[in-house]
DNA sequence: TTACATCAGAAAACCGGTTCAAGAAAATGA
DNA sequence: TCATTTTCTTGAACCGGTTTTCTGATGTAA
């Protein structure tokens, strides 16, 4: 790759002024431009963006923060392509990084001084040391899910998780279930205290005793989602099964079905969040529009570097219910 | 951020010898050591990946390089996905570039000179400017998908789409039918070339001619798709129809829902690729194991940049033909 | 005691850009 | 014609690291 200094000495000028002929910030005579255009032309020249990066102070690269669990969901396949398509008109790249939400950080090793203009980060945990660092190298960060209480003000922008794991709690209560089970999402997340948090309200409002051991916590997987349905199904202790995700119904429809359950006869299931993916019977579920969230992402996220104002918490209502065929009334 | 000089300050060191100290190249006294390691600790210092990246002429990130539709298919989720997991266990970070295949490069303002260590081309075209473009700067690169011509010398992995096409359009033929439409993918990509040879070489074969105008091309979304299945049943000229994938499959299933037409009674259906999503009745398909390609393709390019012997075209078994109730016997 | 390695650490050059202070040449004014 | 301003261009410093070269202090052998 040719630099900066091979086209000033092919133009026979200064560094500085090919400079100012790209950026226009000073004015540089016709004659010299042309001089330099067509030498940088010859030597197939673009300025280096790590040196562009360096000197500038600004990468036009933003990171996604994701946890490596191993296999994506559909939910993040959605938001990333949410994300770079809408960042890619504002003319930036994503960079995606799969960290742990609770990883060390040693000296020279692992590194937090990223090459990024800013952070949008999904699933964030109670104790998340992402948010942690980029806070403490003072990255602007937008959060796809609820903050964490003592990083409260940081800009976030979610569903209302609380309202849908009440609501669906709710419906079930109405069709006359009692022992919901609730296959939560892992428990170190801010959305897990959400959900469980609308499903006890739910049964509190109902005046039916809040029983913990109906409470399982999930990494999001089908095999997962299956492992737990399987001791759930076998201990005969559920007429509901709410789950975190669609994914996670799935491994409980693949479940019941080897142990002979007919849904929704024998037990009906809600997924929490899903996208437009099908089971059969369709199961009754709260669909999120996760592109529109990781596109709404890149809007805060490009207000914050540019310092426009911005709204510090938005409650989004991309989400609509689904009260489908996997969900029956019993007695 | 704190930087180099600041921990060096602080320790009453030179700037050499906290990297030094970093990256223990040479012996830095235990002494001095600690005093760094102290300061560095007390300033919050991490090496700034930008200055990193200019020294060391490494950067640890690859570029993936992805056309955009305006949205992703599944394909391409599963492909970041393999990709992005598997380039963290080397410890790269992947970054996403949502170029045009046919984009012009005017000196200064697009650039070619990305910080990336190598790069990921998914749907190569036949003219295609981000090759030419990375192939003049020597970026190592790696196509997910047949080489263009010109380029055949690249390293590229794929599976082998003539052979695919091939045996779908025998399989239809086997089946009794003599009008198969192929909607086939965006002209402008080889892969689309090699699918045409296939289902040309399969008519051959058995002996009909090749009929230019039951082909179709369709850029992947599934309301071109539907666009597209409008007109070739309004046409009533077609008996089978091959879709390049299965979301254009399911829009050729809602226009056949929407005018009243059978699957597989009236029209037989079957995808060239696709991932484990489901249609009813279940689309005839192959299934490719696109996250394991996207997994492959790491492995290749790491190889390349750490300048270990690699196989430069590799044909994968990653996929398997599905034949299911879209597909029946006609005559 | 002198001669010569060896060694820890400092200083300076470099990676490839931007930017600021300053200088030379041209243009303007008196 | 000379002083002053304006216009264009340059050199040097800077961004934050790494790496090569250099220096001064110590250790060892003759």
């Amino acid at each position: 790759m040719s630099t900066i200094l091979d086209v000033s000495k092919k133009a026979g000028v200064s560094k500085s002024t090919v400079s100012n002929v790209f950026n226009k910030k000073k004015y540089v005579s016709d004659e010299v431009r042309e001089k330099v255009l067509q030498a940088a032309k010859e030597l197939n020249y673009y300025p280096n963006k790590l040196a562009l990066g360096l000197a500038n102070n600004k990468t036009n690269m933003i990171g996604l923060f994701l946890e490596n669990f191993g296999e994506f969901r559909n939910m993040h396949h959605k938001i990333i392509e949410g994300i770079a398509i809408k960042l890619n008109e504002y003319n930036y790249n994503v960079i995606l990084y799969l960290d742990s939400v609770d990883g060390d950080v040693s000296p020279g090793m692992k590194l937090r001084a990223e090459p990024i203009d800013g952070a949008i980060i999904l699933d964030p945990a109670i104790e998340d040391s992402r948010i942690k660092e980029l806070v403490s190298s003072e990255t602007p960060i937008v959060l796809v899910g609820r903050a964490p209480h003592d990083y409260s003000n940081l800009c976030s922008l979610d569903v209302n998780n609380v309202e849908i794991a009440y609501q669906a709690t709710k419906l079930l209560i109405e069709h006359g279930h009692r022992k919901i089970v609730l296959i939560n999402s892992a428990s170190n997340l801010t959305i897990t205290a959400d959900r469980l948090k609308g499903y006890v309200k739910a049964h509190f409002e109902a005046g039916i005793e809040f029983e913990p051991s109906l409470v399982y916590n999930c990494n999001n997987t089908k095999s997962k989602g299956r492992e737990l349905a399987k001791r759930v199904l076998e201990s005969n202790l559920a007429t509901a099964i709410i789950t975190e995700s669609d994914v996670v119904a799935s491994g409980v429809y693949e479940e019941a079905k080897m142990q002979g359950i007919k849904i929704p006869s024998d037990l009906s299931v809600f997924a929490l969040g899903g996208t437009d993916e099908t089971l059969t019977p369709e199961v009754g579920k709260v669909i999120v529009d996760y592109k529109k969230m990781g596109e709404d992402a890149v809007k805060k996220i490009i207000k914050i570097i540019n310092k426009e104002p911005f709204e510090s918490n938005t409650e989004l209502e991309a989400y609509r219910m689904v009260k489908a065929k996997s969900v029956a009334r019993i007695e």
